[in-house]
DNA sequence: GAAGCACCT
DNA sequence: CGTCAGGTGCTTC
């Protein structure tokens, strides 16, 4: 693309903010006359400085890619290039080319609906949506280069007669119902939708009865005659030709029904025989698209999602183009595809990709070696079956959502009072699309943007799963108060605000839960059959990428039931590589992970009403919110100290304002539990032990400590290869260390679960009840405490943090596999169907009302108090169910 | 888990 | 004057 005047520095930057003419019906538009009016357009404001920004921040990964490419030896690409080799011939075996899948998209879907309703605006440049923002345009207004996704006015600019009209979304779900039962489901009843305009349908399986159908059961009259239609009155003959060539009047194609195919003339009750074919089926499906709804479809036939979607892209619009089953067709038509075509490479991706000289897929194949080297493990998977030409072949019905959000672009708002008003407007409004669709969450995130255009989101995780406006707005309250108070003195200058909700518990079933427990029993039970930390111990299944040792976690095939998940987006099949590897790494630096975090951070709380120091609190809230000063610790070993960051960082991150809460569930217990601590203490991570600082150097340096005497205790014959997906990095960290000791454990546990589960279980939890006393027992014991020189390992009790109870030991070994039976024991308990925490556990937090009530917060937060106290144990508990809920098969 | 991004429609 | 809204997933810490 030669931009004319554009400078050598905007060159760039035009990539990022210049008309995107990849899509249907932008040929052969002026572009550099367009360019330049966007470009003018946006100058100088506060969108495109940040867009400035953003355009840097990729010039900046580009330039460390680059350097990264710059060192890469023969030797590596040589050896990169026989793994690539490798995965490609397993890709290769997989491939399936049986199936017929189909990726139908409406034209301009909006612009077609409302056209459709106000005939007036048929041959009239037109687009949806507003001033500020379109969603769509229709054919006429492409042509002045006016898309989705354009600010109406710039496109007003591009096209000063340019009608844009406001959204009506009831009405295209409308158009969209319409369609997707009546006729999708026709050809496939697991159709999957990808948005109110695109499904994904597998014909496979309708071809095959196709075959014996009879002509009358492929015989389709037109619109005049069909009936549930609501008759236009004067539309009659003509209509259904004239339709589309109305819409699209330079359009390539014509309507599905063929000119020559069974002639049937266009007379009023004309009817139209399709064949057999694939093409003929989709034909007819979009002619019945047409009758039903007077808006035109494209589609791709392919063997498989990726492909299908690239082709239902070519002859857009009202067009139809389908890619031969065979390899070497699959192969001729990726060679020349721009990898930007490709769903999953956008923006950022394709230019890191032409920094490196890769603009076709074929170019792609030839340096996934060099690829393999600079890219993630999913991502150079994913452009490695995007090169061969594969994709999804198994459609996916609907999984269930992950999460719901609701959010709002608004002038600059920054009064305190006006945001929290908002924000709980969005809670509302999030609140009533939760009920709707029976959800529960656990994890509510706030998102805000200000008006510079930064956006930022703050998350808070309950151990508990809500809904309600008031438990939701609780959360999100605090989490919006917290950024106010973050920038105070000055003020938070908003220009959107966002709600969303994720984590779901479902309400209705556990199964999933459930499930995941089982994987995870499964798994461990692998697991600990061997005296290393491998898991994936499942002979025979295997993954395609299963020939790879690479250094990384895939050298474990992941667990993959009935072939590979493979929803549409090209990634999840790959994803699910990582998310076993992932499952992997939290599974081992779970349980104490984060019962000690968990236990840290409700000191932190107590500690931080303790903490004097103001102004020259080290530290840091920057611009972004807040963050862990990294200089602090004086840490030479990023992992080394990463964990413990982590700890003293959460704390850190703690405001040095008196009443100022971070995160709300400290928030909370500090109203709750004033217990009037004064002297200043933490707890020790691996210890367990009150450590009377609020100094983090003396506090890390205590945790060294600790460490290092953890270590000398420890028979140190785990170290050899760290499945660890994070660092292998060993025996400073503190939970590594825990871990360590877990892995001891290992073999015992096993007899042990099944023992202790019968014996004690349901005694642990009901000794966990009293936790209030224990956590009062956390913030006194700070001044009662000794000074450093007490914590020596011949020191007081430990107490285990799952079940509360002291445990008469030093050693921390015994202690850790107290813990871990425990844990265990729990998880076994609830695998064994009494799944009493899952259904307890909300009740708990609703029977118990905050009579307490504080200053600050209103009575919506009874939820947490409640939940705090008496389910820290739980929480882990659930935590580590939630943990596991993301295992292989969700089917 | 939290935060920030990238990507898609 | 002025750049959506809602979702998913990956990466980094």
């Amino acid at each position: 693309m030669e931009n004319g005047g554009a400078s050598t520095k905007e060159e760039g930057f035009l990539s990022r903010m210049a008309l995107n003419d990849n899509k249907a019906g932008m040929e052969g538009l002026d572009r550099d006359k367009i360019n330049k009016i966007i470009m003018e357009s946006s100058k100088g404001s506060r969108f495109y400085e940040n867009e400035l920004k953003r355009e840097q921040q990729v010039n900046q990964r580009i330039e460390k890619m680059m350097l990264q490419k710059a060192q890469i030896t023969e030797q590596q690409l040589k050896k990169a290039q026989a793994q690539v080799d490798r995965l490609a011939s397993e890709l290769e075996r997989s491939r399936d080319l049986n199936r017929v899948i189909v990726h139908v998209d409406m034209d301009a879907f909006y612009a077609a609906v409302e056209m459709r309703d106000c005939p007036e605006l048929k041959d009239k440049p037109m687009a949806v949506g507003s001033m500020s923002m379109l969603s769509t345009s229709n054919y006429h207004a492409r042509k002045f280069g006016v898309r989705a996704a354009m600010p109406g006015f710039i496109a007003k600019k591009l096209c000063p007669n340019l009608i844009i009209v406001p959204t009506n979304f009831d009405q295209y779900r409308a158009v969209s119902d319409e369609v997707r039962k009546p006729i999708f489901a026709d050809y496939d009843p697991h159709f999957q939708p990808l948005s109110l305009d695109e499904a994904y349908l597998d014909f496979t399986d309708h071809l095959e009865q196709r075959k014996s159908w009879p002509e009358s059961l492929r015989t389709h009259r037109f619109r005049t005659s069909i009936e549930g239609q609501e008759k236009l009155p004067q539309e009659k003959e003509g209509e259904a030709e004239d339709l589309s060539p109305v819409l699209f009047e330079d359009s390539p194609n014509s309507s599905p029904c063929l000119p020559g195919a069974g002639g049937a003339g266009v007379a009023g009750g004309a009817f139209e025989v399709f064949g057999t074919s694939a093409e003929d089926a989709v034909r007819e499906m979009r002619f019945r698209i047409e009758q039903k709804t007077m808006l035109t479809a494209s589609a791709g036939i392919a063997p498989n999602m990726m492909l299908a979607k690239v082709c239902s892209d070519k002859n857009k619009p009202n067009g139809q183009y389908r890619l031969p089953s065979s390899r070497e067709a699959v192969m001729d038509f990726i060679q020349n595809l721009p990898v930007r075509k490709v769903f999953g490479i956008g923006k950022v991706s394709e230019k890191m990709l032409s920094a490196l000289g890769i603009s076709s897929c074929a170019h792609l194949g030839q340096q996934m070696a060099l690829l393999s080297l600079l890219f993630s493990e999913t991502a150079w998977h994913h452009f490695m079956r995007v090169s061969l030409g594969l994709g999804s072949t198994h459609i996916e019905r609907n999984e269930e959502r992950k999460s719901m959000s609701t959010e709002r672009t608004f002038r600059e708002m920054s009064a305190a009072e006006e945001q929290l008003s908002l924000c709980r407007e969005l809670c509302e409004d999030l609140a009533e699309d939760m009920k709707k669709e029976g959800l529960k969450g656990k994890t509510v995130t706030l998102k805000l943007k200000n008006v510079n255009f930064e956006v930022k989101t703050r998350a808070w995780t309950l151990p508990y799963a809500v809904a309600t406006v008031d438990e939701i707005f609780a959360v999100a309250k605090d989490l919006l108060k917290t950024e106010i108070e973050n920038v105070s003195p000055q003020l938070l200058r908003l220009r959107l605000m966002g709600v969303r909700i994720s984590a779901f518990v479902s309400t209705d079933d556990k199964t999933p839960l459930q499930k995941s427990i089982v994987g995870f029993l499964k798994q461990s039970k692998a697991d600990s059959g061997g005296p290393s930390q491998h898991v994936c111990q499942k002979p025979g299944k295997e993954l395609l990428v299963n020939g790879s040792t690479q250094s990384g976690p895939l050298a474990c095939p992941p667990v993959v039931e009935k072939g590979q998940k493979q929803g549409e987006v090209p990634w999840l099949a790959k994803q699910r590589g990582s998310e076993v590897t992932q499952i992997r790494g939290q599974q081992q630096q779970s349980f104490f992970q984060r019962a000690h975090a968990q236990r840290l951070r409700l000191q932190a709380e107590s500690a931080n009403k303790q903490e004097e120091r103001h102004g020259d609190s080290p530290s840091v809230i920057t611009s972004t919110g807040i963050h862990v000063d990294k200089s602090e610790g004086s840490p030479t070993k990023a992992h080394e100290s990463e964990r413990r960051f982590t700890f003293s960082g959460k704390r850190e991150a703690l405001p040095n304002t008196e009443n100022v809460s971070v995160l709300p569930l400290e928030a909370h217990a500090s109203t709750l539990e004033r217990s009037g601590t004064d002297s200043e203490s933490l707890t020790c991570p691996v210890c367990c032990r009150q450590v009377k600082t609020s100094n983090l150097y003396v506090f890390n340096k205590h945790i060294d400590q600790c460490l290092s005497n953890v270590s000398t205790k420890l028979d140190p014959n785990t170290d050899t290869d760290s499945d660890s997906d994070m660092e292998p990095e060993k025996g400073h960290q503190g939970c590594e260390v825990m871990d360590d000791e877990r892995e001891e454990c290992d073999a015992k546990k096993e007899k042990e679960r099944e023992k202790v589960e019968q014996s004690k279980d349901s005694s642990v939890i009901e000794t966990s009840e009293p936790t209030i006393n224990e956590s009062e027992d956390i913030s006194e014991q700070g001044p009662f405490e000794p000074d450093e020189s007490h914590y020596d390992h011949t020191g007081p009790v430990l107490i285990c943090p799952i079940c509360q109870v002291s445990q008469d030991t030093d050693d921390l070994t015994v202690f850790n596999c107290h813990v871990d039976v425990c844990l265990n024991q729990d998880v076994l308990h609830e695998l064994r169907g009494q799944t009493s925490l899952t259904t307890d556990l909300p009740s708990v937090t609703v029977t118990n009302s905050n009579v307490t009530g504080s200053p600050t917060s209103p009575p919506s937060k009874k939820a947490r108090g409640p939940g705090r106290h008496n389910t820290i144990d739980k929480f882990f508990k659930r935590q580590t169910s939630y943990t596991q809920n993301v295992p292989p098969h969700r089917k």
